[in-house]
DNA sequence: CGGGATCCTCCCTGATACTG
DNA sequence: CAGTATCAGGGAGGATCCCG
């Protein structure tokens, strides 16, 4: 068992069956960072520390682990220069921006969705 | 502060502000077997027995969070026929209905990606 | 049958310190 | 600057028991 505490999601491992990938996906796209991490990059390569200023809140550490596992799945590019100081700049793939536009339509229900959404918690919530 | 413990997530609170809902979209949706309900209430009605043998890998308790999290939002309702014994129907809602046609976008992505996807991985994961 | 309540256990995550 | 290593806590989730 290598790899054991050095990823965020080390499931995924795509089962062949299944005729439906979406949990794959969201376990691929869904560790809290990674859209905002796509989001940033979406504007332009960008060094390590401008991610993390750009996206407050991140820890150096789930930077990190979530960088990795874009990079590893193709989803990002990481690119070192070997400068002093080191200078390492990250941007997204092809396959990355392939799936810009179905998020897109994502977000576009949610923000069709949200009042709906909301209130139905609001009627849920007042009968307790 | 009520209701600890007892939902999935407990976030979301879609921030009025941020141009990109998609993180309160993956927190309302990312909950691990919410997909794979939604998927299954498409079929058509289910009830709980039915979904929990269907889903496969599911607790009864996370079966029954996800549910709560889902009805509380709008997605699914839940329907409590008095019988002996009891029995207790779910189903997907319009608003619900409607998140299928970007969750589809987002699978034929997935569907298309995935030999990229394990090309990228086995790349990575070969160079140590 | 359809859960609610409780306990218990990982492991994810943040904080901190150190390195090339 | 761009990380890695280590430690500690907290919460998600499984297992179990019980009830209407």
């Amino acid at each position: 068992m290598a790899r054991r505490n050095t990823a965020v999601t080390d499931q995924v491992e795509p089962a062949p069956n299944d005729d439906c990938p979406l949990p794959e996906v969201l376990a691929l796209i869904g560790d809290k960072w990674c859209i905002q991490i796509l989001v940033e990059l979406g504007e332009g390569p960008r060094r390590f520390t401008q991610l993390e200023r750009a996206i407050e809140g991140v820890s150096r550490r789930m930077l990190t682990l979530n960088l990795r596992n874009l990079e590893r799945n193709g989803l990002v590019t990481r690119t070192v220069y070997p400068t002093a100081p080191p200078s390492v700049e990250y941007a997204i793939t092809r396959l990355a921006e392939q799936i810009r536009d179905p998020l897109e339509a994502l977000a576009d229900w949610a923000r069709h969705a949200v009042p709906d959404l909301l209130t139905a918690r609001r009627v849920y919530d007042s009968r307790t």
